[in-house]
RNA sequence: GCUGACGUAGCUCAACUGGUAGAGCAGCUGAUUUGUAAUCAGCAGGCUAAGGGUUCGAGUCCCUUCGUCAGCUCCA
């Protein structure tokens, strides 16, 4: 039986009645000459069909204009078509591998001699526009296996992604004019719709994402449905390298990385070691608080406890190389810096016997450690060898896990949620490939993290595979000024090492038991929490992180005095704050003042020194001022400081 | 670690196809004494990342090493 017509319904409820094999165009021109310009594709039962294809029968049916955010991933993917279009006609011998659509753009790779320049991803991109500008259809088939197999017969990459298909799988190609792609598609219906796009970079990708395979050249682009949206996107970009904590350190002079010393190895110079410290304190108070108690372990140790602990070899390739022991001892003996405090937190747990009545221990310790990280992976403070974590390891009973868990979320909360005003995303992260302990334990591990967050009604992601080698964890995410993603906070329940280290405490039955062991970290590493405020702030600390926080600015010489005053008085209460004491005009020292991201300043003129006020001018606030007295501007900042305001009380 | 690009004064950047390294800001000195985002003048500052090579001559060309940046891989 043939239907000489079909019936579609529409998101709004209403229903369409089409001619048999009609197209989601058909169904775009049918509602309206506006839809049918803007359509970029349809949504059929959720997927996202070309709008070349022939509608089904009886199904709901949306279409998708511009607008929207599943259209923008079309026209993405077809953008990258359109890339590998115009390589394959300007390097003929050019394998594609594959080019999917990302996050703000879409990237293609291939396998080329000889990488691309610069000047040839200019080439391409005019060639692109030719394509755009013969505006070819986008072309759907679907065929079978040895079809594909002969279309691709010179690459090599896709006949091996046609053998990775399984026996049931649609197999569709694309082509537009004189490109064919394997494909699931969709696309968007022609290459003339693909206008506003530019290509950012090109570099080297491991063919499946796999170090041990063949590098492919990657060209990566963006692309967006109209111009002031590319403008708006590229404008974005600019404006986020301001905030990169690798500029702002240097503007700002938080921090240096010298070549003479090596890279990842962050020197804290005075402003950012404030900073820092005003971040441990602030953390040590809170787990104080908390039953947390503070130990302080040495940087070496005997390469023997990470063999005990199981880091070599499972971490050695994170370990720096060991070093001799000294003269006069055996030869055979040989140190490690520690990338780890686990072990010696351990060591300090079983330096003595313990009751179920002392449970928890919490051993704290914000440390440095050193790991080997791979050169290419270092970035500024973000990505170091010597980490300062804000390091603890609790030993409870089994019964106390989810207990402390609970508090562990809570203090995650307290801190990057209520106190930075931070947004974070929750990882569960699941047992890796490296691993210490039998599947019974990490099935038991796992459970427990996962029972915690649903308890809490938190809403995580599961990160296959993510796990430390000793146990799973959940882990905070957050995103630098550039997007891309970066872990903090890290709470890791750990059953293999009290096993590898036969931890024990006295049960209430007087029969030893096995402590169960949690590692976590709330700001991660001070290295990496603190680039990640840099940016998060653009530089803006709130009052309480400032390394400086009042700027005082006589106008002229004969206010020094007063100025100085001002400054003491500050001092005094606990604030810091210096005097601009160079011979410049008011409005240079403002200028100044304002580059340096100092929260207040404090103008001290001749009306000023007079009355014992200042004229206050607020971070960013331009030339609104506030005059106070010295004594009630003392006070809000005070209270500021000790609420740790993110806004300013003035 | 891999692929590519890059490395010039404290910072940001110049120096055509090889021909004796230059500017702005910052710094210092002096003048000016300033009321809410840059007062004026002068001075000083560089073995052009390091090492080697080609050349009459190298910042520029070649090699090695170190580092930085982008991406991949890996991770707090």
């Amino acid at each position: 039986m043939t239907a000489r017509e079909i019936r579609v319904t529409l998101p709004d409820g209403s229903e369409k009645r089409l001619p048999a094999g009609a197209t989601g165009a058909d169904l775009a021109r049918a509602i309206g000459p506006g839809l049918a310009k803007a359509a970029v594709a349809i949504r059929v039962d959720g997927q996202v069909w070309d709008l070349a294809r022939a509608l089904p029968d009886g199904m709901k049916v949306a279409v998708l204009t511009d607008k929207d955010p599943q259209a923008l991933d079309v026209l993405r993917h077809s953008s990258a078509h359109v890339l590998a279009t115009a390589v394959r006609q300007l390097f003929p011998h050019a394998k594609i591998g594959f080019g999917p659509p990302i996050e703000d753009g879409f990237y293609y790779d291939f396998a080329v001699p000889t990488p691309f320049t610069p000047e040839d991803l200019e080439r391409i991109e005019a060639k692109m526009h030719e394509v755009v500008k013969a505006d070819y259809p986008f072309v759907r088939e679907e065929v079978n296996r040895e079809e594909a197999k002969r279309r691709f017969t010179d690459d090599p990459l896709k006949l091996e992604r046609i053998d990775d298909l399984g026996p049931n799988e649609v197999i569709s190609v694309y082509t537009d004019g004189p490109f064919v792609d394997l494909c699931r598609g969709p696309h968007v219906a022609s290459t003339g719709r693909v206008k506003h796009f530019k290509l950012l970079h090109a570099a080297g990708a491991y063919w499946r994402g796999d170090e041990r395979r063949q590098m492919l050249q990657r060209i990566y682009g963006t692309a967006w449905f109209t111009k002031e949206d590319l403008e708006a996107y590229l404008r974005r970009l600019e404006e986020a390298r301001k905030r990169d904590h690798r500029v702002l350190g240097k503007q700002l002079d938080l921090f240096s990385i010298q070549e003479d010393v090596g890279p990842g190895l962050i020197f804290w110079h005075p402003k950012g070691a404030m900073m820092q410290f005003q971040l441990r304190r602030f953390i040590e108070d809170v787990i104080l608080e908390r039953g947390y108690q503070l130990v302080y372990t040495p940087h070496v140790t005997r390469e023997q406890l990470f063999l005990k602990s199981g880091h070599l070899p499972l971490y050695a390739e994170n370990q720096f190389p060991p070093m001799a022991a000294g003269e006069g001892e055996a030869e055979d003996v040989r140190y490690r810096v520690k990338p780890m405090n686990c072990p010696m937190h351990i060591l300090i747990y079983a330096s003595q016997q313990r009751s179920y009545r002392d449970l928890p221990i919490r051993l704290a310790e914000i440390a440095n450690v050193y790991r080997n990280e791979r050169s290419g992976t270092l970035h500024g403070m973000l990505r170091v060898r010597g980490l300062t974590m804000d390091d603890a390891h609790l030993f409870l009973r089994p019964d106390q896990i989810e207990d402390e868990i609970f508090q562990l979320l809570d203090i995650v909360e307290l801190v990057l949620g209520k106190t930075f005003g931070l947004s974070y995303r929750l990882d569960l992260a699941t047992r890796p490939a490296k691993k210490l302990g039998s599947d019974a334990t990490w099935d038991q591990a796992e459970r427990a993290l996962e029972e915690a967050l649903k308890r809490r009604g938190l809403t995580y992601r599961t990160d296959q595979g993510g796990g430390a080698f000793y146990g799973p964890k959940i882990d905070v995410k957050f995103n630098d000024a550039i997007g891309r993603e970066w872990q903090g906070a890290t709470i890791q329940l750990d059953f293999a090492l009290p096993e590898r280290f036969q931890l024990e405490y006295a049960g209430e039955d007087n029969k030893p038991h096995r402590p169960v062991m949690i590692h976590r970290a709330i700001y991660g590493t001070l290295e990496r929490f603190c680039g990640f405020l840099i940016e998060h702030f653009a530089g803006a600390f709130p009052l309480w992180l400032s390394p400086e926080q009042v700027r005082v600015l006589p106008i002229a010489d004969t206010q020094l005095a007063a100025a100085r005053a001002v400054q003491r008085r500050l001092a005094a209460a606990g604030l810091r704050a210096v005097v601009d004491e160079r011979n410049e005009t008011l409005n240079y020292k403002i200028r100044d003042g304002e580059t340096h991201k100092v929260p207040y300043m404090a103008v001290v003129g001749q009306r000023e020194a007079d009355a014992g006020t200042v004229a206050v001018r607020l971070r960013g606030e331009g030339k609104k001022q506030v005059v106070l007295s010295v004594d009630a501007f003392v006070a809000k900042l005070q209270e500021e400081v000790r609420t740790r305001a993110l806004t300013p009380l003035v």
